[in-house]
DNA sequence: CAGTGGTCTAGACCACCAA
DNA sequence: TGGTGGTCTAGACCACTGC
């Protein structure tokens, strides 16, 4: 598609938005049509084949040259669209090999989501628990949260995870029950990797970022019992929404960290 | 500097790394010659004028094609450049008008670092309240967090923010006597905007990002006056230490955070 | 060696802004 | 209207990987 004439063209239009060709600076549309440049439509027809499935986590995609052919753009098109999404982590770009769709199954990028480190010393790999895996009817709060109907099946996940040998995070873990059909606390257990990387292999759920709200509470009896700390006890609380694609929420967690010989790391940019 | 046979030859040599000009895929030079790309030495460059001041906060600096003239590069590259420096929020592009030095005094893009929100309603702007600020000598582990040498002059500043008309946040701030000369109570307790915004003014200097950790601790005696809770009340610790250009500490502050009725806000991904 | 992503250039045109 | 950043293209060459 490439015509000497009319270099601009948008080939593909993923939207219905009927962008008149510019001429001359001017567009024939009022009220902003909501333009959108070719490199974002190509990013979010990518998206759509992530979302699909048409490549899995740890998967090539089709290299660039193959991507601009298929989509009738130039390579540097496409290379802007993934640029983009390698910077939000969705991709991951290998010189030499091609770009691969990002998986939190990758050794040493493993628990991308847990920002909690010892305040001395290695940074060891922890030693997880499960306490108890349940079917439940989803609270109204709990709903809203995950963006599901009051009353509707949620799997809760307990856990307790173990820092040099001293229990350091109680996690209550929310799922929607329709995903996660069948989810068990032999399968959680049985299960070496990051629990993200667990998802991945057996629902094909991608957890692509989280948001956290983060406040500093004292142990109830429940938890001082759990982490082996007095009642009253300072924790710091971690409430995590984690999403999918396209912003969907699909994981609650209500994490609640010692911090006596941790704390959790925060870059500010 | 547009000869037809040697496309790739670096007109700018920054660094004193010999890289021999390539002819053929194969470089002269063994040992890993620390290659880097065109771009990445423009963005050197760039980054040197902004630490000299050669454009201060707010200010644009000159176009990419007066760039890319100076550096004699094509724009392209000076645009790469300039995009890493925009993502890591050191200059803010604007169409149509330049780009501009980042700048902490800049409505909406006030307050940053400050990641304390409240639970529901708007985000109000903190009454501040400066309680001390004095001479002191660093301590052997303030000296370690700055960079600086042990019983070298340091400024320390304390004061309370107040969110709807609650006391919610108690700050030590630690800040190289060096830098900031002459920094008094009333300068600070007559100045309005954020403080990074009076430090960019009334001293030149600019911090670029920060690293924090978060604990969870027990109200003291102290702390508890000063934010009006009772002793042990579970507070946020907050250690913040905020650099400059080129990774150099200029600040180091230690906050104690209520989060009965806020949060600390963080996005992962 | 071929294939991939990475760098660099040159040139065209568009969108936005201010004078 | 002219200048700035933003998008898009086309082509060349480099660096890395694996066969």
């Amino acid at each position: 598609m490439s015509q000497l004439s009319a270099p601009m063209q948008p080939p593909v239009q993923a939207t219905p938005a009927p962008v008149v060709p510019t001429l001359g600076g001017m567009t024939a549309v009022s009220a902003t049509p909501a333009f959108s440049p070719l490199y974002q439509q190509i990013k979010n027809l990518i998206l759509r084949s992530l979302e699909e499935g048409e490549w899995k986590p740890g998967d090539v995609i089709p290299s660039e040259q193959e991507l601009a052919t298929r989509f009738k753009v130039s390579q540097g098109t496409v290379r802007k669209a993934i640029d983009e999404l390698a910077a939000e982590n969705l991709v991951v770009r290998r010189q030499g090999k091609g770009t691969y769709v990002a998986t939190h199954a990758e050794r040493h990028i493993q628990y991308r989501f847990l920002r909690l480190q010892p305040d001395a010393g290695e940074e060891n790999p922890a030693q997880r628990t499960i306490i108890e895996c349940k079917r439940q009817r989803a609270t109204a709060e709990i709903a809203r949260l995950l963006g599901i109907r009051s009353a509707d099946p949620v799997i809760l996940v307990r856990r307790v995870l173990s820092m040099q040998g001293a229990a350091t995070i109680l996690e209550d873990i929310w799922l929607p029950g329709t995903q996660f059909k069948g989810l068990s606390l032999e399968a959680l257990s049985s299960d070496q990797g990051p629990m993200y990387a667990f998802f991945e292999r057996e629902y094909g759920v991608r957890m692509v970022r989280a948001d956290e709200k983060i406040k500093a509470v004292a142990a109830t009896d429940e938890m001082s019992e759990l982490l082996t700390v007095p009642v009253g006890h300072p924790l710091l609380s971690v409430e995590r929404i984690a999403y999918t694609y396209n912003d969907v929420p699909m994981e609650l967690r209500r994490g609640l960290y010692r911090t006596d010989t941790h704390h959790y790391k925060n870059e500010l940019s």
